[in-house]
DNA sequence: CCCTTTCTGGACTTGCCGGTCCATTTTCTG
DNA sequence: CAGAAAATGGACCGGCAAGTCCAGAAAGGG
């Protein structure tokens, strides 16, 4: 916690963050100035730089890591508990219902576009919750597998990173055109094709018998 | 075609917007001022205002339009001819070529930040493009139905959104990990389920996908 | 060939915003 | 209760880049 030493220096750096966090997601990163989130956080320009000494791109990493964090967060405790159809369709449900919500701004892209990808740590912050993300859907695939529910042949981790795809895509493309039937189609698709690999013996929703 | 009245005209506006294209690609939106696009295209600073009286965002939108149209372009012949499996697989290795090739760079997407997606304009840009898109796709599930490879019982559209927001979804993660591993798992699951969908009497190809 | 319109060059203005500085207050430590 | 370290307030600076302006050159058109 560089920059804070004292509880009451810890409280206005969070205080920072969060502040910082909800201007930019209000007005976007291109538009947010240090004296937008001086004003919100009622604190100085000089605690600004106190808190975040090399400035803004500092500060709006620390924003990245704040937002990346909630990302998985908002998904629990469902996406930690993929082991049956039910819990899938409930972390489905959760995840629409997010992101219909946070409406048309992904405070996580734009941020890593006027940070710069390459910047140190900020590739580190989107690979590492993309690597997480996955890991806890690659998990619910395993747990349907050892509930017997899914076939044991099924490429779990090729699987997972395609509903991870699903889901991205769709959000990116609800942030641009305002509609989440992507989102809906990624998610029904790919769960679907989970169900189409249980075996036949215990497969739980006749999967649309249309062969005529 | 605005502020450009004569050939001569419409060629130094069509420069301005090929250059700032490739300046933009380059150097990205962020860090790009109008004197950089001057540099490039050998033009003045009245002759940015005088064939875009609306300015920097004007530019960037015109740009933002002459990105979209390569995206599709760039794709074909392949997207337009999705009538069997093998023209699925080249259209499959020609977008993942060509976003290997972009690398982690994405005009379209950060064009949209700056300008803003609300702009009269901007998201009907995005929207277009995605929309032409869809269909295409659709459109070769429907050829693959016609050629009786796949179910008519299908849901070509939903299955279309989905794919698209795989697509979408790996390229944003290629973006931003270097990794190209989610695309081709977008697709690659995406062209299996269809392959799941063939009539069992046609099915083609037990689903071996090479992995790496 | 003249007169209008379009196009071009580049100097100049202007406002914004990230960043600096220092004085002052508060909190921690022994 | 000192003295140090941390935290705070806010005035100030300086550069940069978008946008303006006008003079002058080229096209167009009757």
């Amino acid at each position: 916690m560089p920059g804070a030493a004292t509880v009451k220096g810890r409280a206005t750096r969070a205080r920072i963050v969060e502040g910082a966090a909800g201007v930019l997601r209000e007005q976007g990163v291109a538009s947010t100035t240090l004296d937008d989130i001086r004003d919100r956080t009622g604190t100085s320009k000089s605690q600004l730089f106190h808190y975040f000494p090399a400035g803004k791109d500092e500060l709006l990493l620390a924003v990245a890591q704040f937002e990346a964090d909630r990302v998985l967060a908002d998904q629990q405790p469902h996406l930690g508990r993929l082991d049956s159809w039910e819990s899938w369709q409930r972390w489905r449900d959760v995840v629409v219902e997010r992101y219909e919500r946070q409406g048309d701004h992904c405070p996580l892209g734009s941020l890593f576009l006027q940070v710069g990808r390459d910047r140190p740590g900020a590739r580190a912050i989107v690979t590492e919750l993309m690597r997480q993300w996955q890991g806890q859907l690659a998990r619910g695939m395993r747990a349907l597998q050892t509930n017997g529910l899914v076939s044991p042949a099924l490429d779990v981790d090729r699987e997972a990173a395609a509903l991870l795809a699903g889901v991205q895509g769709g959000v990116a493309i609800m942030m641009s055109t305002g509609d989440s039937a992507h989102l809906k189609a990624a998610l029904d698709t790919g769960i679907d094709h989970l169900r189409a690999a249980a075996p036949a013996a215990v497969r739980p929703v006749p999967p649309e018998e249309a062969r005529s």
